[in-house]
DNA sequence: CACTTTGTATCGGTATCCGATATAGTCTCA
DNA sequence: TGAGACTATATCGGATACCGATACAAAGTG
């Protein structure tokens, strides 16, 4: 897999959604979920950004705390979160098809 | 139209990337960018992210200056600009496909 | 028992973004 | 004609998000 960092212009969705995205599965503690995004989005979490985000995301009650009894510490989505997700989704549909368009018209992509 | 800063969770796409999507319809100048960007995407791009953004796409040779008159400064999307453009629209549409996925499976989301 | 993987956490530095502020030309209309 | 709004670029200080390194330790693998 491609070492993709986020810096630099390489910045996809923000580590936030990317997150959301992955617990939208089911609920996953921090390291599964660096690799669940690693899989679907081609994207490497850095441990710093993670905890980080995960702390933002559960203060902002979009994801909360599983209970656990090893030393993983799982999270899951609130409904809360899916709703940010799906109105995020919603406006990169939107982005992606206006993009798509300017650049059909100008630029001859497909 | 409603205020929507990019700060918190309110992060779009990267000014970068609405810059690119703004110029690729054709050129122009950064305070008619900030407008269109605000037509198309909802967002308001602050001048302190504009300016530096243009002097980073400008440096990444995404962007390029076009020769003026007046006091605009008018930029258009270079061939590689589309390019890195392009890319990153198939990897939101991937991201965004992937999402609805998951929001649908385990959220009964449309 | 050494080595790798799994797993969470913190730290310093950097990149990006924000809003305020500065400056000034142009346009509207009373 | 001149006050106020809009257009337009630019810079600055501060906040936030992200990075990579580092630390620590449990668990699996040879």
């Amino acid at each position: 897999m491609a070492k993709k960092t986020n810096g630099s212009t390489g910045r996809i969705a923000g580590s936030a959604y990317l997150i959301l995205t992955s617990l939208a599965d089911g609920e996953k503690h921090g390291y599964a979920l660096t690799q669940d995004v690693e899989q679907f989005a081609g994207v490497r979490i850095a441990p710093g950004t993670l905890y980080e985000a995960l702390a933002r995301l559960e203060g902002q009650g979009l994801i909360e705390p599983v209970a656990s009894s090893d030393r993983r510490r799982p999270y899951r989505l609130t409904a809360a979160g899916a709703s940010v997700l799906d109105e995020y989704l919603s406006a990169q549909e939107r982005l992606a098809v206006e993009g798509r368009r300017r650049l059909r018209r100008s630029w001859q992509f497909a």
